[in-house]
DNA sequence: TCATTAACACGGG
DNA sequence: CCCGTGTTAATGA
């Protein structure tokens, strides 16, 4: 299995990084809708994502949820890190979006990498930098787009990170996601299949070519 | 004007 | 039958 880390990471870290990865690591494998971290938990490892997507997902004061971004193969955990520099709770939760495989690294190396390796600096301040745009990208469609907008967003963001044109989602869960209510939501995407954009079918949202 | 909530009918599995 | 879907009416921001 750790072959993996190497086709994913071998180009950013040094050998000796990899080393150590390999036996302090843990691999693991979970489960479509596996919880990974919960909000307000306390973080004991960071994730090095090999293969599948991780949901992010803010929760307001009532529980509702708000969709944030996506994590894909050879991403981390922004949040974690800031965690184990903080030794704070998770202020997200994350769920798997689908099965997916990840390598578990104890945060006690963190501190000890981050002085040790170049690479890792690197790939720490890296994996900030992306994260922020992708919130500020976020933020972005919350605040300027119209909801049908960041719901063809939402579409194509779910179809990207499964590699199909095909979303398996219910109307309702999106509507979770995006924190709205399931009326919007099918009037929205009964719109979208008007003008050509979607199919519609029970469960499943065909994305047409564009 | 547009979102939300509740309510209801339709239909596929 | 159960659940997802499509729609409408009432209400509110």
């Amino acid at each position: 299995m750790f072959k993996e880390i190497k086709i994913n990471y071998g180009s950013l870290f040094e050998d000796a990084l990899l080393k150590e990865i390999e036996e302090v690591g843990v691999y693991k494998e979970v489960r479509k809708d596996d919880k990974l971290i919960e909000i307000g938990a306390y973080v004991k490892s960071m994730p090095l994502l090999i293969s599948g997507a991780i949901k992010i997902l803010r929760e307001d004061g009532d529980g509702n949820e708000l969709f944030l971004y996506f994590l894909e193969k050879g991403d981390t955990c922004a949040m974690t890190l800031s965690c184990c520099i903080g030794q704070g709770q998770s202020k997200i939760r994350a769920v798997a979006e689908v099965d997916s495989c990840l390598y578990m690294i104890p945060v006690q190396k963190m501190e000890e990498w981050t002085s040790k390796y170049k690479s890792w600096r690197n790939f720490v301040f890296a994996s900030y930098h992306n994260r922020l745009l992708e919130l500020l990208d976020t933020i972005d469609n919350i605040a300027f787009l119209n909801l049908d907008k960041r719901l063809l967003k939402y579409l194509q963001d779910k179809s990207k990170i499964t590699n199909s044109n095909i979303v398996s989602s219910t109307h309702q869960e999106i509507a979770y996601d995006l924190n709205t209510s399931r009326v919007v939501i099918s009037r929205l995407l009964k719109a979208l299949e008007n003008k050509k954009v979607i199919e519609l079918q029970r469960n499943k949202i065909v994305l047409l070519e564009s």
